[in-house]
DNA sequence: ACAATAGTGTCTATGAGACAATATAAA
DNA sequence: TTTATATTGTCTCATAGACACTATTGT
C-alpha cells in the first residue's frame, strides 16, 4: 500500500483552471443541432469547438453555464433546459494548462442564428452528424456525443421533449422533435394517445392552431411531470 | 446585454483547487451504508465528512477517486463500480478557497472495516440513514443525498445491483440487495424470474450453495448486460 | 414430519403497438 | 372532391404482479 501524505496543505493546493463547456443542442430543419463556435485563438485556433469560458472566482458553477449560454446565443434569457453533464478532467487535456471543464448540456426551441458581428460573432448552429465528422478542438467530441447521448437517453424517460419546444405546442411539433433526436419514425395515433394519457405530462390551452391542410391541431403547455411513467420507448 | 471580455487570458486563468469526494456505498447488516471519515482538521475539525482529498496536478480524475477509494478502504483494488456523480462548486462551499469538487459514486460489495490505525484511521461504514440524521462537513450531505438517490434509481435499468454482491452470489443476495436500497419488499417468486429471464444480466455457475435450512441456491456471476430492458420497477 | 428457502407454473389486468375509422382543414 | 393532418377507437399480443405449487434442504 502506498504510504499517502495525510492531506495536502491547503495553501500548496495545486493549481487548476476550471472551465464550462456547452453542448447546446436545439431541433431546426429537420435535425439535431448544436451551437459550435470557430476559436479566434490558439490552441487550436480556426478550428471547430464547443461554447465555454473560464469559471469566474466567484461565480457558481450553473451561473457560468448560463452565462456563457447567454453570450453566446445573444439572448437574455435563454428558454429550455440546462444541466450538468459531466466533468472533464484528463491531465493533458488542454496543451497550455491543467484544465477542469465542468460540460453543461442546454436544450432549448429553435433560437435565431447568433449575431454576427456581436460577441457571439464566431457562433452558430450545426447539424449533430456533421459536427462529429469534423474535427472539434480539444476532448470536445467526447463531450459533445455524452450530450447526445443524454439527451437521447433522457427523451425516453421524462418530459424534457418539451424543452425543445417553444412555451406551446402542437402533439405533432412534440412528436416531431422525438423523431429528429431518435432518428426513428413514431406512430402519431399511438404517441398521440400516449402523451396525452400520461397525467401531468401536458396541460391543455384550449385553443389550437392551423398550419397547412389538416384538422388544427391542439396547443399545449408542459406540465409538471417531469419523469414519465411508463417512459416512452424508443424501439418499433 | 452585459459586454463580457471576449476570453480571459489564459496565463491570467482564475486558481482553483480540484477535489475528489466519494460517495462510496455498501450493503451491510441489512442497511445501505456510506463510508465516512471524521475530520481531523480546520474546517469542521471532529465532524463527519465523506472521505476525499486534492486531485495531484498529473493525476486523472477517476485515478484520483480511485485512489482515494483505496486509501480510505486500506484495500489495493477495490471491488465493485466507481463513476462521477457530478460536480459541486459554489464560490462559498470550502471556507478556505475557492475548491470544485468532484464527487464519484463507488458501489461496493460489503468490505471489511478500515483498519484503525492505518492511514485510514478515521474511516468507518455508516448507516447511510444515520449518517443523513448527523451534520456533515461542507456540502456533503447534499452530495450523500444526490448519491443515494442515483444509486437507487439506477438500480431500476441497469444491472448495477450486482455490484453491491461479491464475485459470485445468489439471487435472493441479489434482491436484498434491492430490497435492503429501495427499502421495499420484493416478491421473491416474480423476482427469480426477472432476473433469470433477461438476458445477459446473469450467468450461471453450475454450483449451488446451502446456507441454513432450505433448498440450495444457485450460484450466479454478473453478465455483460449493463442496461436491463426491461428495467425492474420500484412501486409494488 | 415440519419449517424454511429455492424455483416453476398459472392467471389476470394492463399496456404497447398495429391499424381502422372519423374530424377538419387547405388546395 | 382530393389530400393531408389530427384525433379517437379497436384489436391483439406481451408482460407485470398475484399467488398456487413443487423441490430440496436443516431441525
Amino acid at each position: 500500500m502506498p504510504p499517502s501524505p495525510p492531506d495536502y496543505d491547503a495553501a500548496a493546493f495545486p493549481p487548476f483552471a476550471v472551465t464550462v463547456d456547452l453542448i447546446a443542442l436545439t431541433v431546426r430543419d429537420d435535425a439535431l443541432q448544436a451551437l459550435l463556435v470557430t476559436r479566434a485563438e490558439e490552441p487550436f485556433a480556426g478550428e471547430l469547438a464547443l461554447p465555454g469560458g473560464f469559471v469566474r472566482p466567484d461565480e457558481d458553477l450553473n451561473a457560468a453555464a448560463a452565462r456563457e449560454l447567454a453570450e453566446e446565443t445573444g439572448l437574455h434569457q435563454v428558454p429550455g433546459h440546462l444541466e450538468q453533464l459531466g466533468t472533464y478532467g484528463a491531465p493533458d487535456r488542454d496543451p497550455r494548462m491543467r484544465v477542469v471543464s465542468v460540460a453543461y448540456l442546454a436544450m432549448a426551441p429553435a433560437l435565431p442564428d447568433p449575431e454576427p458581428g456581436g460577441d457571439a460573432s464566431s457562433a452558430a448552429w450545426v447539424p449533430v452528424a456533421k459536427a462529429l465528422e469534423s474535427e472539434l478542438a480539444f476532448d470536445h467530441r467526447t463531450l459533445l456525443t455524452d450530450g447526445v447521448a443524454r439527451a437521447r437517453a433522457k427523451l425516453e424517460y421524462t418530459s424534457l421533449a418539451a424543452a425543445f419546444c417553444p412555451p406551446e405546442f402542437t402533439i405533432s411539433e412534440l412528436r416531431h422533435v422525438y423523431e429528429v433526436v431518435w432518428g426513428a419514425r413514431i406512430d402519431p395515433r399511438n404517441f398521440h394517445r400516449k402523451v396525452t394519457s400520461t397525467a401531468g405530462f401536458l396541460i391543455e390551452t384550449g385553443r389550437s392552431v392551423t398550419d397547412g391542410p389538416g384538422r388544427p391541431a391542439a396547443l399545449y403547455r408542459s406540465g409538471p411531470t417531469a419523469v414519465l411513467v411508463p417512459p416512452l420507448t424508443r424501439e418499433p
